[in-house]
DNA sequence: AAGTGGTCTAGACCACCCC
DNA sequence: GGGTGGTCTAGACCACTTC
C-alpha cells in the first residue's frame, strides 16, 4: 500500500537522514526538539518580536519541511515554558511582560487578605559601577564589569512592602536612568524587554528568613529586627543567559509568598 | 479512499456522538480529558497502587475504544502532573513517594553548601484530639471532628533546622501511633501513601518571615527572636480533597528555601 | 522476538476568530 | 468563507527493555 518510505526524502531535512542509518548518531535529538531550538533561535534573534504573531503551523511546517504535527509538539513545548502563547482560531504569539497575566508570574507576594494590587514604585537610586565579585560571578561577567544597581521600595496600599537592589549588567542596559524607570508605566520586565530588548524568561529564587537593618526598617516603616523575608533572584533570557540579581526584603506582615508545589 | 467516517462508531464510546452532531452539547469536553478522567478515577480507586505498571497505551485504547494517540494524550498530561511515570521500553508507573526521585518535591529547603541529605526525624509528640477551627475550615471537615497533631523537629547534619505541627484528619489515619512514625524509614508522604492509602499530589505554600518564641528557639538550639521562615503547607490528593495541614519553621542561617519561576 | 513508550506522518473534522 | 489552533484517528518506524 505504502510505496513512499515516510522518512526518506530526497533531501534530508533536518537530521542526517534516519536516524540509525549511519550506524551509531551521537549527536542525535528528535524532530521536533531540532525545531523548537529553531524557533527559539528566531525568538532569541527577534525575527518575532514579543507580542507579535509567528506563522501558523502550516508555515512553519512547510519552512521545515516537517509534518504539522512535528511543528505542533515543539510549539507545544514552547507554550508550557511560556515562551509562545496560543490562541485558538487567532495564532501563536511571542509572549510579553505587558500582560495582566504575566504580571504575577514573578511576583510572588500576595495580600493576606484582598485582591493583588498594582505597586507604588519609589526608585531610591541608580548607579553604574564596577561589579562587585560576587555579583559578576552570578551574571557572568568579569569582575570590575560595568554594572548598573538600581534601588527602590515598593508600597501596596500605601503601605512600604519591598525594598530591593538590582544588579544588571552594564553593557546590556545603557541607557537606564531613574528618570526612565521612574516615568515608566507597568512591571520593569516590560521595560526592559521593550527598550532594551532583553526577555526575562526563567529566574532562581534563595529564600530565607532575616532581621531588619536600620535603614531597610526605616524605609519599611518599622523597627530594627523585624524578620523579613529575603529574597535572592537570578532571572535568565535566551539560553540560560543571567541577566538579573535582584536582592529583595519582603515584609511578611499582611502579605504572604504563595508557592504551589505540584 | 476514506469510507468508513472516523469518529462516528455504532457505539458511541464515551461522548453522546460526534461534538456537534446534536446542536449544542453544554457540557462537552475533548475526549482525551475524559480518558484522562477514567484513568484518574482508577488511580483513586486504587487499581492500579502505587509503583505499579498501569496498562499499556494499546490496552487502554482498547479498552476505552479510543485510538492510541488518544490515550497518550491523557497519559501525557498525567505525567506532567506527577501522577503516573512513563518509562520506555518498560511501561507506565503509578507514581510513589518511595523514590529518591520524589522526596524533594515538597521539601525546597537545601543547604547553603554541599549536597542534599537526608533528614533525621524526632517525634516530639503524637495527640488526637478535636479540630481547632481554622485547621476544620482548610481541611475541609467539621470543627470538633477528629484530627492528630503531629509535633516534631527535623535535624540536617546533626543541627535542628526544622520544627513542625503536621495536622492531619482523623478519619483517614486512624492507626497512626508516634511508635509508626518514629519506626518508619523514608519520607513521611511514603507512610501516608502505604499505610493509610492517602497519596499526596499538590501542594500549597504560604511563606512568610517571623521571630522564633522562646520553646521553638530552644528547639532549633537558638534564641528567641532569631527569624524564622514560616510555611504553612496545606497537601491535596486526589479531586483536590485536603488531607494535611503543615505549619513548619524553618532555620535558614545554613539553609534556604529554593524556587524555580517559570 | 515481542512488547513498551517515543517519534513522525497524513489526513480528517472541529471550535474559534475575523473578514 | 477562509484561516488558525485543537482534537482524533490510523499507521509506520524507532529506541529501549525483557525474554
Amino acid at each position: 500500500m505504502n510505496t513512499t518510505p515516510p522518512n526518506l526524502p530526497s533531501q534530508p531535512p533536518v537530521n542526517g537522514g534516519s536516524a540509525s542509518a549511519s550506524g551509531t548518531s551521537p549527536t542525535f535529538s528528535p524532530l521536533y526538539q531540532q525545531i523548537k531550538a529553531l524557533i527559539t533561535q528566531s525568538l532569541q534573534a527577534g525575527e518575532w518580536k514579543p507580542g507579535e504573531l509567528i506563522p501558523s503551523e502550516v508555515d512553519l511546517a512547510t519552512r521545515f519541511k516537517v509534518s504539522q504535527g512535528t511543528v505542533r509538539k515543539a510549539i507545544d513545548e514552547l507554550a508550557a515554558e511560556n515562551l509562545v502563547v496560543r490562541r485558538q482560531g487567532k495564532g501563536t504569539f511571542v509572549a510579553t511582560h505587558h500582560e495582566a497575566r504575566a504580571q504575577f508570574r514573578f511576583l510572588r507576594l500576595m495580600p493576606d487578605a484582598g485582591e493583588p494590587h498594582s505597586a507604588d514604585n519609589k526608585i531610591l537610586d541608580v548607579k553604574r559601577l564596577r561589579a562587585p565579585s560576587e555579583v559578576a560571578r552570578i551574571l557572568d561577567i568579569k569582575a570590575g564589569d560595568s554594572v548598573v544597581c538600581i534601588k527602590r521600595v515598593q508600597s501596596f496600599d500605601g503601605a512600604a512592602t519591598i525594598v530591593e537592589e538590582i544588579w544588571l549588567p552594564g553593557s546590556i542596559f545603557k541607557g537606564l536612568t531613574a528618570e526612565r524607570l521612574s516615568e515608566y508605566k507597568g512591571p520593569m520586565y516590560g521595560l526592559f524587554e521593550s527598550e532594551f530588548g532583553t526577555r526575562m524568561i526563567r529566574a532562581s529564587e534563595k529564600i530565607r528568613a532575616v532581621a531588619a537593618d536600620e535603614a531597610t526598617a526605616q524605609l519599611l516603616g518599622t523597627v530594627t529586627g523585624t524578620p523579613l523575608l529575603s529574597v535572592e533572584r537570578t532571572s535568565y533570557t535566551y539560553g540560560d543567559k543571567p541577566v538579573e540579581v535582584r536582592r529583595s526584603l519582603y515584609l511578611t506582615d499582611r502579605h504572604h509568598y504563595q508557592n504551589e508545589l505540584s
